[in-house]
DNA sequence: CTTAACGCGCAACCGAACGTTGCGAATGGA
DNA sequence: TCCATTCGCAACGTTCGGTTGCGCGTTAAG
């Protein structure tokens, strides 16, 4: 079992600048581009960019209104990145635990 | 509280290619650049440029051998890193279930 | 001992992604 | 109407993931 991980939520994840931007919206409430680059270390169109990356897997939806265009999280698709974090990170520590183990087997069969 | 990830540990785990090769040591032990590159669809080159980040922030450890190069999982700083995985699951996760929160007391107020 | 094969590193190159700057277009308020 | 604000588009530079090609050292076979 590989874990059915999708690349695509991943990627867009692994982004540390579309991280903080979820973070952002999560804290904030929907905001525009414009808002969100005041408060990040990029231009605006280098956050447009990362919300059109993040529009596109589904994890942020824009919300038009006048000459402003709102993002807003997408829940449903937030938490299902979460599970696949969740995932991946169980998987890895299991395999740990699993190493711990025959590890101390071993000392305990070297003390033969 | 905005999680204290270490980018580092993020992007090296965050490339599809390079957790495989997590994946593969995890799974079969220390082994070589040229036999992870066999059971993955890159070429023996891409292998070593990953296995050299992965090297650079501790996630393995090179143990030469001859005209060999064995490549081991350091257990510690993996464990770090899932770490890593389950803080910024756990706080998206909180501030999901905090809007849910909010959005259904909003609600009951509008039953008033 | 000589030689072939294997494993590795280095360098050049390509395409995609992240970031920048500069510009023009459209909307909103004075 | 006019100015400010917000946005989109285009060009550019840099880094990253990947490839190919080559040369070097180690191992093993002859």
């Amino acid at each position: 079992m590989t874990t059915a991980v999708d690349d695509g939520l991943w990627s867009a994840i692994g982004d540390p600048t579309r991280r903080r931007v979820l973070d952002l919206l999560l804290a904030g409430g929907g905001r525009t581009a414009t808002a969100l680059s005041e408060q990040l270390p990029v231009t605006r169109q280098a956050v447009a960019k990362h919300l059109a990356v993040l529009d596109r897997v589904g994890l942020v939806h824009a919300a038009p209104s006048g000459r402003e265009i709102r993002y807003e999280v997408d829940e449903a698709q937030l938490a299902r990145a979460v599970a696949q974090l969740a995932s991946v990170g169980s998987a890895w520590d299991a395999r740990l635990r699993r190493i711990k183990r025959i590890a101390e087997a071993i000392q305990r069969g070297k003390a033969d």
